[in-house]
DNA sequence: AAATAATGCAACCGCAATACG
DNA sequence: CCGTATTGCGGTTGCATTATT
């Protein structure tokens, strides 16, 4: 780094090229003062509506740059420097499953930009074919190649969920109160995201929900039984529980998911899924509507059918009835649900223990890879395979 | 020691989506 | 409802610094 002074000197002959005409705009590289009256005009006025910072308070950039400035500088919490081998690790994990999701990918690490993640990543790329290897290592490729590009697109998009039973809207949250309070799990849910990700319990056959980005469990792989998510979280576990074994939960019989999401916000979508079905039902349904009516279930009213093309509240700013790839992929995760049931896994003991490999417990970031003996699991029906069979990224 | 190449990083640009009036 | 403004994203650029020849 050149001293201050250097850097300012170097600064200035930039912008008087830059700034020329009476309402010629800055460019180049901020100052420190700049700096200053951006970070003042956030305090007094909040993020958002840049444009008008210039307007009042004469700072001559564009909104677009302070913004970007704000976002990737000045915002509070930002982490600075190098990333840590962890974070290197998840940003490999998201890069396998999501491409060149920058902003996707920043979301799941805090206080990190989207713009320091594409600047490692490419540089990595770059570093990576120069010595003649692939982007990923030979694991990551498998995920691509194993798995379904569509499975993926669900499975790497973040949904906040709201949750109702008999039609009354329940937040996860208090289902997680109420069954198994924890303060800490309180504020994350409360505050951040919310990002939830479905996937399936293969014991219960039920549609559970689990926090893609859980700050109680590592990275991407919070799943009950990956055994390199220890401990599991709370909410993971309640996940688990909402099956119809566990009579302590509320919901345990069946659960109706009221989707609102927010970046898929074209339909609200209900979706009800059932619990584990006697011996007599079992095998024999081949879609969840027809599950429900056979237990008598009747859907709520703005329970999505193929006939009303999964319209419900309209939401401000959506375009009714288009469904995109991924709410596609979501009827069709639902549609496949596997409603045979399936064996269960003998590293899961049913009652929200989870068996673990302990020498894959003691080398992290290690794939879990299912036995001999649950191999006639199957792991492709669902998705969640996706997941156990995630590996860690692999870094130079 | 000087020249050159590689790397790191910040910021820009165009486009698309969304919000606003 | 429509045109405009704003915001967000991802690709790209270009300068400073560091490494290599």
């Amino acid at each position: 780094m050149a001293p201050d002074g250097l850097k300012d000197s170097w600064r200035s002959v930039r912008s008087i090229g830059a700034v020329s005409g009476r309402h010629m705009l800055k460019k180049g590289p901020w100052t420190a003062a700049e700096d200053a009256i951006l970070k003042e005009y956030v305090k007094k006025h909040g993020e958002g509506n840049w444009n008008a910072v210039q307007r009042n308070s004469g700072l001559m950039r564009c909104g677009k740059s302070c913004r970007l400035r704000w976002a990737n500088h000045l915002r509070p919490n930002l982490k600075k420097g190098a990333f840590s081998s962890e974070e290197e690790r998840i940003i490999g994990e998201l890069h396998a499953m999501l491409g060149n999701k920058w902003a996707r990918m920043a979301a799941q690490l805090p206080g990190r930009t989207d713009n320091e993640i594409k600047n490692y990543w490419n540089t990595r790329l770059k570093r990576r074919q120069r010595a003649g290897l692939s982007t990923y290592h030979q694991e990551q490729q498998q995920i691509n190649s194993n798995s379904s590009t569509s499975l993926q697109a669900l499975l790497s998009s973040s949904h906040p969920i709201n949750v109702s039973y008999n039609n009354t809207p329940l937040s996860l949250f208090d289902m997680l109160k109420s069954s198994n309070p924890q303060p800490s799990s309180s504020s994350y849910l409360s505050n951040i995201n919310n990002h939830l990700k479905f996937f399936c319990d293969n014991r219960d056959l039920s549609l559970s929900l689990v926090a893609s980005n859980s700050p109680f469990s590592s990275s991407l792989t919070p799943l009950p039984f990956s055994n390199n998510s220890l401990p599991m979280s709370s909410l993971e576990y309640n996940a688990l529980n909402f099956g119809p074994n566990n009579s302590s939960n509320q919901i345990s019989t069946s659960i109706v998911t009221s989707i609102q999401d927010v970046e898929f916000p074209s339909i609200q979508q209900s979706v009800q899924t059932e619990t584990t079905p006697s011996s007599s039902e079992r095998g024999d349904n081949s879609d969840l509507l027809g599950l429900m009516d056979k237990l008598g279930e009747k859907p709520v009213s703005n329970f999505p059918t193929h006939e009303n093309n999964y319209q419900g509240t309209k939401k401000k700013g959506c375009v009714e009835g288009v469904m995109n790839p991924v709410d596609d992929d979501i009827f069709s995760l639902l549609d496949n649900f596997p409603l045979a049931v399936q064996p269960v896994p003998d590293w899961y003991q049913g009652n929200g223990n989870i068996l673990f490999d302990a020498d894959a417990d003691a080398n992290v970031g290690t794939e879990y890879r299912p036995t001999e003996s649950t191999a006639n699991v199957d792991w492709n029906i669902n998705g969640s395979c996706c997941w156990y069979t995630m590996p860690s990224a692999m870094l130079d």
